[in-house]
RNA sequence: GGGCUUGUAGCUCAGUUGGUUAGAGCACUGUGCUGAUAACGCAGGGGUCACAGGUUCGAAUCCUGUCAAGCCCA
């Protein structure tokens, strides 16, 4: 009926049968077509790129974002799922770069950008086989043959049809950008790159003198690294709150005064005397005007005076910072707030443009000490040095890099940055923190989208503008159709990159220039972002779609996409349609190795994910990524943290599984389904898995993929230790009883239920369990435990009380065992009786009416309360801290000392007896009532005793000859049971028994012989010599000696 | 420099609105049990709850500061 299992389970090749199954009837199709028509189910897939290998951080996101969709199926939904891919950007340049070996832009403008480009595209898709390979093993159900790829002509489109609608809202401005950029390379640098390229740098130290315009003997005393800055200062910021001084000093024979920081002082003035004549905060110097120390530069607009800045500090300098707006992006800032002038000093290849005379055509890093000596030369230098400080080099050439401003495309995100906030309080959050703190904070901090790149291999950006710098008209293409009517042909069949698209020209409306594309491509975040629309190729095609599939329940990312992906979505969207684009998101905490440091190639600490799926398999691989730590949170990953999942909790339901299939294919039980339970224990475990099923579906439904999973484990455990364990005798019954039937039944509906509960987690084994528990007795049921319905809680089998009294005995069984351990009795040998005392009258009824269950349990024949009107017992009080202390605040301490010095028997029997306790604290009498004090019951003696809190258990040790006898029955018992194993016997195998035994072991053995042969499946027991065919075992104990022989029946 | 997160046993993690004796699993040791089990039960060792202050009758928990780690930004 049912196919037989092996006890041993191998995941690995178990799951590569799930697999072909999968594939063979189609079932992932079949997920999505079945629910044709139910209510959708939206999930966003964030596009990988596929030009680099998968690794483990991959398998994390992939697990947890086929978990919803496969859960959401179960409970009806339809869920499409269209995978995706990111195909543009630096890193396929990057790629290509090292292919042809270039390290500048001038090589790829000389090898043709039309050339590069193929290059670039063909290599997108480079390990697109081992995505593939890989999703398919980990069982992440996406649709690949359907997905979206950012490249194409449709995807552009859409990309650039935002745009334009920004365009038209005036949302996409020209503006300065400070970047990192290399001078010799001729290109900015990623955040990326410029992280590669961090080293330690000798630069200048300098101190130069600003003199006040109204009080020419005052200079403000301003510190830079960067001489070459300084023709282009328009300002001096320092800290509205920092104390700064006015100090007087000698100069080459006179006094001149310096304004600097308060407590930079003594570090830039060390011994030197020098005399304070004025304090005050750094407001008081707002406005103040200096004279200019160059210029060779004209400004249009007000400068050379002291502004304010929260970012000014006082570590390093004299606390007043140099403003040089185009060479820093804190100046920039400052620049725009306050409407200073921008003086570009310094040409795109690093050298001083020609209105700097003196030194025009240097390099600004050669003209440094030139600058410095024109400046000690007007008296303007106070002091130089050098400083040693890391500083960014460009990783390919080593050129230091400048901080530098470009001209540059924005998105004026800032504009709806309320909206942005707004609507992110819409969004929930996993792990919530994410929506107020990294993500909230962004928001709040917004600044306009740097939006253009000076890159090639990339969506362009759709402005024309006119070639005419005095006209410099500028429009902006949403669609390939505006494009053709501009240039009065039809462009359908244009490839939208460069440089096929920089190509297209046409008249200025304004002055009859020539209209050329700006070279910008645009940010790759804006076309991941843009994927709600443009993977629909929305709103040329597919709008009834893009409704259906707007917005996202739910994406899942890693932390680090705050401000990548999950920002352009939600920047986009709110910009575009003023609404979310995902209403739900887990945000996933990276992946570490097995010590705790992040898996890097220098440290050589990186798991491949095949390593671990060909050992331990793809579920187990998940499960340890769902349960391990809460989903926002690093985690820790190796294979064999992987393993002890195998260990702890697959082999635990494979062997209940294995357990039920082995019994049940032996006794073809009838019927499967529960109906009313009457036995205890079936109705406890019912009980447990339907809490257990409504634990799991609200954790679900919640996105709080740890409480959805770790209960799991928790009742398989139980389900494997107790419900089976003080079961298994009614399933070994010889008869066909009701009770072994609703036996039958509970188990079998227990393991169903948690295979459909692991079914989004742990795909395989959920189906391989599936495909045996019920496909293989009823054809009619859904092919596959992913097209099956998500268990329905039956509210009627939960009875909580229940659950409590499982417990209590549960453990009151374990003190029994303890103090069994205490007394030095093994289990084995029967004892007289166990007395325990439990703290309520709920818990006495409950112990009173699994007698049955403690006393097989503990192997003793009776079971009873411990009662202080006919045991020899004493009683210790504790006062219960948390109630007398939310009651009595800072009166408890002496209550308790009170309570305490009080005699306890006559505090017990009061309390006990249901009366008040009266006690006396000084002059005041408090009425201590029952639940506020604990009353402990202990035996004096003639007991083994184990006690925990109110608990107690206590065992009577002597042993009658008759307990003994039991006893060596019970050992005889094991030892025919090894030999039954040893020889290799099927469970339901009959034997004969050849016994040689010493007279006290004869005697037992007679004694029980009924029970013996029960337990042993023995058909007939001689005490004779074992014929030669059997297989024997001698052995010794209790000082009895045994000789036995077994023969199968 | 700023923001967010984390810090509890050798390891992986729990720890409810503050309650006096801080738990579980793994690992280790001892012992017991077992015809589903690769298991399981009981016991033991192992903790200045990162550190320092503060609030409180009482702090792993609340507040302030410090340190360390991670991520993002500058």
């Amino acid at each position: 009926m049912f196919k037989s299992v092996n006890a041993k389970l191998d995941a690995p090749s178990m799951e590569d049968n799930v697999l072909k199954m999968w594939k063979k009837q189609d079932i992932f199709k079949k997920t999505i077509e079945q629910r044709m028509g139910k209510p959708e189910y939206v999930f966003y897939e964030g596009p990988p790129t596929a030009n680099g290998r998968p690794g483990v951080h991959h398998v994390l996101a992939r697990a947890f974002k086929d978990m919803f969709p496969r859960y959401k199926t179960m409970r009806g939904y339809h869920v499409s799922r269209r995978g995706g891919w990111d195909t543009h950007g630096l890193p396929v340049e990057i790629e290509v770069e090292k292919q042809l070996g270039f390290n500048s832009k001038h090589q790829i403008e000389e090898y043709g950008v039309d050339k590069f480009n193929e290059l670039c595209k063909n290599s997108v898709f480079t390990y697109i086989q081992e995505w593939e390979k890989l999703t398919d093993r980990i069982g992440y159900w996406v649709d690949l043959d359907e997905a979206y790829v950012t490249y194409t002509n449709e995807y552009i489109e859409s990309v650039w049809w935002i745009l334009k609608n920004f365009w038209e809202k005036d949302l996409l401005f020209k503006g300065y950008k400070i970047v990192p950029y290399c001078p010799r390379c001729g290109t900015p640098l990623s955040d990326h790159e410029v992280a590669l390229g961090y080293d330690d740098a000798v630069d200048p130290s300098v101190f130069v003198r600003m003199p006040l315009v109204d009080k020419p003997d005052t200079s403000l005393l301003v510190w830079t690294t960067t001489p070459w800055t300084l023709p282009a200062n328009v300002a001096v910021a320092a800290h509205p709150e920092v104390e700064y001084v006015t100090i007087e000093r000698d100069h080459n024979g006179t006094k001149e005064k310096l304004i600097l920081a308060k407590n930079l002082v003594e570090k830039i003035f060390k011994d030197e005397e020098v005399k304070v004549v004025d304090t005050y905060k750094g407001k008081k110097l707002k406005g103040v005007k200096y004279k200019p120390l160059f210029t060779f530069m004209t400004v249009d607009k007000p400068a050379y005076y002291v502004l304010l800045a929260d970012y000014v500090t006082t570590e390093d300098g004299s606390g007043l910072v140099h403003q040089a707006p185009a060479f820093g992006a804190e100046d920039m800032e400052m620049a725009k707030q306050y409407d200073l002038p921008i003086l570009l000093t310094v040409q795109p290849d690093g050298t001083f443009i020609p209105e700097i005379t003196p030194w025009r055509g240097i390099f600004v890093k050669d003209a440094d000490p030139l600058i410095i000596k024109d400046l000690d030369a007007r008296g303007l230098l106070f002091r130089a040095g050098t400083i040693t400080h890391t500083y960014p080099f460009c990783w390919r050439c080593k050129t230091p890099l400048l901080y530098y401003a470009r001209e540059s495309w924005y998105i004026r995100t800032s504009a709806k940055k309320d909206r942005l906030v707004e609507l992110n309080n819409t969004i929930n959050w996993v792990p919530e923190h994410i929506k107020a703190g990294r993500f909230g904070n962004w928001l709040e901090n917004n600044i306009d989208w740097s939006l253009s790149r000076e890159r090639y291999w990339g969506t362009p950006l759709p402005v024309w503008e006119c070639e005419n710098s005095d006209c410099k008209h500028r429009e902006c293409m949403g669609s390939v159709a505006e494009l053709s009517e501009k240039v009065g042909r039809d462009l359908t069949e244009l490839d939208l990159h460069r440089p096929h698209v920089d190509n297209v020209h046409w008249k200025c409306v304004d002055c009859g220039g020539k209209m050329t594309r700006v070279k910008d491509l645009i940010d790759v975040w804006f076309d991941s972002g843009s994927m709600p629309y443009a993977q629909w190729h929305y709103p040329f095609e597919n709008q009834d779609k893009f409704k259906q599939q707007f917005p996202a329940d739910y994406i899942c990312e890693a932390v680090d996409q705050t401000r990548g992906w999950f920002y352009s979505l939600h920047a986009i969207s709110t910009l575009l349609n003023d609404d979310v684009s995902f209403k739900n998101v887990i945000c996933l905490g990276h992946i570490q190795d097995g010590e705790g440091r992040k898996m890097s190639k220098s440290l050589g600490n990186i798991v491949q994910p095949w390593d671990v799926l060909n050992v331990h398999g793809a579920d187990a691989l998940r499960w340890y990524l769902y349960t391990a730590t809460p989903p926002g949170q690093e985690r820790r990953f190796s294979s064999d943290l992987v393993g002890d999942v195998i260990r702890s909790f697959t082999l635990t339901l494979w062997n209940v599984y294995s357990f039920f299939i082995t019994y049940a294919n032996l006794d073809k039980p009838q019927a499967l389904t529960v109906t009313a339970p009457t036995n205890d224990l079936d109705r406890w475990l019912l009980s447990e898995l339907n809490v257990l099923v409504r634990d799991v579906t609200n954790a679900y439904e919640n996105y709080d993929v740890t409480n959805a999973t770790r209960p799991v484990e928790k009742f398989v455990e139980t389900l494997s230790t107790w419900y089976v364990r003080r079961s298994r005798r009614r399933f070994w019954k010889n008869d066909s009883s009701a009770d072994k039937q609703a036996a039958y039944s509970t188990l079998y509906t227990a393991l169903v239920t948690v295979a459909k509960l692991i079914a989004p987690a742990m795909p395989f084994l959920a189906e391989e369990l599936y495909q045996n528990l019920v496909r293989s007795v009823d054809e009619t049921a859904p092919e596959s435990v992913h097209l099956a319905e998500w268990p329905q809680v039956m509210e009627e089998f939960i009875d909580e009380s229940l659950n409590r009294d499982m417990n209590l005995v549960m453990k009151l069984v374990s003190l029994g065992h303890s103090a069994r351990q205490k007394a030095n009795r093994k289990v084995r040998q029967p004892l007289a009786s166990a007395s325990f005392s439990v703290g309520t009258t709920t818990e006495r009824k409950a112990l009173m009416n699994n007698v049955d269950t403690i006393a097989d349990e503990l192997n003793v024949k009776q079971v009873r309360l411990l009662d202080s009107a006919t045991e020899a017992v004493s009683h210790t009080v504790k006062p219960f801290s948390k109630q007398l202390g939310q009651k009595y605040g800072n009166k408890f301490p002496a209550i308790q000392k009170a309570i305490l010095s009080m005699n306890a028997e006559v505090v017990a029997s009061t309390l006990m007896a249901g009366q008040p306790l009266e006690v006396t604290v000084g002059d005041e009498t408090f009425q201590i009532i029952s639940e506020e004090v604990e009353v402990k019951t202990q035996a004096k003696s003639g007991f083994a005793v184990a006690e925990d809190g109110a608990y107690v258990a206590a065992l009577v040790t002597d042993l009658t000859p008759e307990l003994i006898a039991e006893g060596m029955a019970r050992e005889f018992v094991r030892r025919v049971q090894d030999l039954r194993k040893a020889t290799d016997l099927d469970v339901a195998d009959r034997v004969e028994l050849f016994v040689e035994a010493t007279a006290g072991l004869r005697s037992a053995i007679e004694a029980h012989e009924v029970y013996i042969k029960a337990e042993t499946l023995t058909t007939k027991l001689s005490f004779a010599n074992p014929p030669a065919n059997a297989s024997v075992v001698e052995d010794e104990f209790e000082g009895e000696k045994v000789k036995v022989g077994l023969l199968k029946a």
